[in-house]
RNA sequence: GCGCCCAUAGCUUAACGGAUAGAGCAAGUGAAUUCUAAUCACUAGGUUGGGGGUUCGAAUCCCUCUGGGCGCGCCA
């Protein structure tokens, strides 16, 4: 691949040179006049070498390619002769390096798509390593809400991501079928049934109905608990077909009905690390940190039972105890207060808090002739996932959930719902798909004798598509590791784009010759592969007919 | 009062500290002897909430103000 020998070579000369070791960074610039790649490394040194200042930035980019166009080998050389790679290389901007490379070497480098098809964005970088990412997480008192719906496609995207580079990944989710909470539903359906005025504080809305018909509860011979229990797992019931119609499963489901079982024993292990103290009653982690210091939490409460906060630090020990490299939990920004102690709990149990990453997503709001729909389930006034779901179809609900960063405050228009699914980007890369598809269908039936020659690639739209696939592992890779996999949502739009445009300038079956539609039909290929592995990573089908 | 997040075109939003802030929707003008018009070309739309600062370079980092969302010890 042409990217990674300038990469080498870059390398190669900074430390010839002298400079200091730095990340280089080779971006496809988004004005072509610019190059095919280009790079700021010159002004990153510029930047570092302040021993050298004398040198501008414009000098030392001028030294690098000077020295780049003396590395001789001509496999791997950045020389512009004949039979070389580079049509030029030149500064500009101030100290930018803009590589332009000869469009049929660009071109060759598609052999490296169709070589690896499916496999093509995939990597064994992290093989070996274990991640476990828990998501969704919703509590099983009420239908799961499009508000947090959004962590749903989210964390299973990133569970996506981290597959495709290597990771062996445990998706997860938590379900809180104990506590306070449901006493509360309990109560709330107890006073349904017996037709008691609902007091303050009790859950409302159509759902409890639809529950109190559904169970057939007998209130005289059970307690609230009990009666909130039977609720919440059929709630929970209810919620994992949900996310089965997001097109999501688990691996596993922890029940913190079990987690409480261990909380006597994670109050002991606390205690000897000396982060608890006992006060008012009750016990509390109390670490020896500035921060949280006036943030103590209680983990038993004064009449001996245990908090959500207790069984979350057991079921957190046994993530590091499972010997996961990287444990990822999606969760609604108003469980940000929760992180920091989280983090403490981990750091007094010995394990490395590092390897825990919190992906924090805002909640989407729904607005409702401009009016924002406040979304609680007590109140009883949220919009469920599933009526959104049912109004959009699965593949434009997931693409709209992860088309924006996780920290963006969505809103959401009710009213234009429908008219907004059938506008939704998602149908405009599904159609792009459909069309590489129909293309490949109907240039198989064409006699094609001649062998086709990559090279022949040479049109600015080809070449424009050719970058765009060549830069998908990049992408995969850096999104293993930043997590930010709305960015998936941006490149198969980006791509889609290229191919519409290729598809409008660049006639394939009906080519100048034979080889010329042999060479498309490979491109077609290419870029059905790349399209096609991004939408799986996205969990969106890629229709071959719309 | 304290903490976390957000503010970009009429709307929804993108942009490892990089070059002329990029899309879609909505608005306007065009494209059918053509591999799918769910497409393409073009037009219009922006002092990136205000003000300071750091930097060769700021939507991005720091300070501050304004406006919104969320949270703040015996809920989860």
């Amino acid at each position: 691949m042409i990217k990674q020998q300038i990469l080498e070579n870059l390398k190669k000369v900074i430390k010839d040179l002298n400079f200091p070791p730095t990340d280089i960074v080779l971006s496809i610039p988004q004005n072509p006049t610019f190059g095919d790649y280009s790079t700021n490394l010159a002004l990153q040194l510029a930047k570092l070498n302040s021993r050298n200042r004398r040198h501008s930035s414009l000098d030392i980019a001028n030294e690098i390619i000077e020295r780049l166009q003396g590395t001789g080998d001509p496999s791997t050389s950045l020389g512009t002769g004949s039979g070389q790679y580079l049509e030029r290389v030149e500064t500009a901007g101030g100290g930018f390096i803009n590589f332009f490379i000869k469009p049929e070497n660009l071109a060759n480098d598609l052999q490296e798509v169709l070589d690896r098809e499916e496999n093509y964005g995939k990597s064994d970088f992290y093989k070996g390593k274990k991640a476990r990412v828990e998501y969704i997480s919703a509590n099983p008192t009420g239908p799961l809400h499009i508000g947090n719906a959004r962590g749903g496609p989210l964390g299973d995207v990133i569970a996506n991501v981290l597959a495709a580079q290597g990771y062996e990944v445990l998706r997860e989710y938590l379900d809180n079928n104990v506590g306070e909470q449901v006493k509360a539903l309990g109560a709330t359906i107890r006073a349904k049934i017996t037709g008691n005025l609902l007091q303050d504080n009790q859950y409302q809305g159509e759902y409890i109905d639809e529950l109190v018909s559904k169970l057939e509860i007998d209130t005289e011979s059970k307690s609230d608990e009990e009666i909130g229990q039977l609720a919440v797992e059929e709630l929970f019931e209810e919620i994992m077909a949900d996310a089965h119609a997001m097109g999501i499963k688990f691996d596993l489901v922890v029940h913190e009905s079990d987690l409480r079982k261990e909380a006597p024993r994670i109050v002991e292990e606390l205690k000897k690390s000396g982060v608890v103290k006992e006060k008012e009653g009750a016990l509390w982690l109390a670490p020896n940190d500035q921060f949280l210091k006036d943030r103590e939490t209680v983990i038993q409460k004064s009449d001996g039972s245990y908090t959500y906060f207790t069984s979350d630090i057991v079921y957190h020990q046994d993530k590091f105890k499972s010997g996961a490299d990287l444990i990822i939990d999606v969760f609604g920004s108003n469980h940000h207060g929760h992180i920091p102690r989280l983090q403490a709990a981990i750091q007094a149990l010995s394990f490395d808090p590092k390897k825990l990453k919190v992906v924090l997503y805002q909640y989407v709001r729904v607005k409702r002739y401009n009016d924002i729909v406040k979304m609680s389930k007590r109140a009883g006034n949220f919009i469920t996932a599933r009526e959104v779901l049912d109004e959009v179809g699965v593949d434009a609900f997931r693409f709209y959930l992860l088309r924006f960063a996780p920290q963006t405050h969505i809103d959401f228009d009710l009213e234009l719902l429908k008219e907004h699914s059938s506008k939704n980007p998602v149908f405009y890369v599904q159609y792009a798909h459909a069309r590489m598809s129909n293309i490949l269908v109907k240039g198989d039936q064409i006699n094609r004798a001649d062998k086709g020659n990559l090279g022949l690639l040479i049109h600015p739209m080809e070449t424009a598509l050719i970058k765009h696939l060549l830069a998908f592992p990049d992408l995969v890779e850096e999104l293993a590791g930043n997590l930010q996999v709305h960015q998936l949502t941006e490149y198969s739009i980006t791509l889609a784009d290229l191919f519409h445009k290729f598809y409008e300038s660049c006639p394939v079956l009906k080519a100048e010759s034979k080889k010329l539609t042999k060479a498309r039909l490979a491109l077609v290929k290419g870029s059905k592969i790349t399209l096609a592995s991004s939408l799986k990573l996205l969990g969106v089908s890629a229709p071959d007919k719309m």
